[in-house]
DNA sequence: TAGATTGTTAATCGATTAACAATC
DNA sequence: TAGATTGTTAATCGATTAACAATC
């Protein structure tokens, strides 16, 4: 077991791991091997091996690995063994849809409160979550020791919001605002940028297409 | 220029690329180099030029790019510039969100339709996009040429729903549902796993926070 | 011509895959 | 003991970075 560099996509698969072992957890089944769970989830059985390997030794060589069991030390990785609590900045369609999204709740994400500029929407409850004024943005923070917001205002005010938001004692940032954000070091930082998603979809139609047609 | 392999993380940037080409020729901006662009976007000169590089020659040495230009070849290369029509399955929060997320539309994706199972959201129209009936599935895709399909249904019901659009002439899929989905060749499907986004956030913090902590 | 910046090649770095000894 | 499967090392593959000749 060594610790130096885990690549991300490393952490990415780890997830999809601990997501598929809860769903044969759920089928009954006790024991896995790094074969059945690479044919589960489409990767090789050495890639799942060396994703676990640095972490630690989770199974027991000639029989597999116990579910329930790697299902929780994958989740201790991921550090989803504590509830997070999160902030959402911008109350638009996007912002309300991902207060309410069950993927959240089911892996121990706390929606905490939602922010907006838009007068008409404070003080409105969506499903249970407040809209507070974006003034209130470091009080309720505090109040409610988040430690992670959600970005979902539009790219115009996306930079504004993470100012904002680093004068605060919010450690990381999910930006849905298509826009690249400066941010001070301590903060991490994740993109997600749902358009370049589909356009990648586009590029590989496009261009398989193009392939086909002579070239 | 080489066509052979080009990295998925090149079709990322040149996806991030060509909307801050747009961000600067709104500010007037004419000309612009690999390490203008690199600042602007948070990567090297040297992988900007790498990344065009793959598609042919866009600048001019000693000068740099012209944006309006640059901008119009990566719209070309991305496959953005026809429209692609877009189906949703699944007027949950996300379903609705996506549909009248403003991010795609810029882009040049139209969405053409939603589908759901549930009888109470039948013939509702969001943003002017009719709810329909799945049964009317395969007519609604032909009728409106739909290409790309996005899934925002629980992940319980995901594969069923991969089933029925394997069954139509859609060509590509974007699946927000946190379930591997199993799909025939011809068909591109990209995963959009919100979870695993903040997953990665927070096994960055909670990684953090244990280096710091000791070890 | 001198300065700037591209396009491209070679060197480096990092991640994935293959192979196999360890061991249940 | 024989069969299975892990954990790990070495080999391969691929992507990024550095360097520089080409050229505006």
């Amino acid at each position: 077991m060594k610790t130096l560099k885990i690549p991300e996509a490393t952490i990415t698969r780890l997830s999809v791991y601990s997501r598929y072992l809860a769903q044969v957890d759920r089928h009954g089944v006790t024991t896995i091997s790094s074969g059945e769970i690479a044919e589960g989830v489409g990767v090789s059985p050495a890639q799942v091996r060396k994703d676990l390997a640095y972490f630690g030794e989770f199974g027991t060589r000639g029989v597999g690995y116990n579910v329930k069991d790697l299902y929780w030390h994958i989740i201790k990785i991921l550090g989803l063994n504590t509830t997070w609590s999160v902030v959402i900045i911008g109350a638009g369609n996007l912002g309300t849809a991902l207060s309410m999204y069950g993927g959240f709740r089911e892996r121990g994400f706390k929606i905490v409160g939602i922010f907006d500029n838009d007068p008409h929407k404070i003080g409105y409850r969506l499903n249970g979550i407040e809209v507070y004024p974006m003034e209130r943005l470091e009080e309720i923070i505090e109040r409610e020791k988040a430690q992670i917001a959600i970005i979902t205002v539009p790219a115009e005010h996306a930079q504004e919001v993470a100012d904002q938001l680093a004068r605060t004692s919010i450690q990381g940032i999910l930006n849905f605002a298509p826009r690249v954000l400066n941010l001070p070091e301590r903060l991490e930082l994740r993109n997600v940028d749902l358009s370049v998603n589909l356009e990648i979809l586009t590029f590989n139609l496009a261009f398989r297409r193009a392939m086909k047609n002579g070239k």
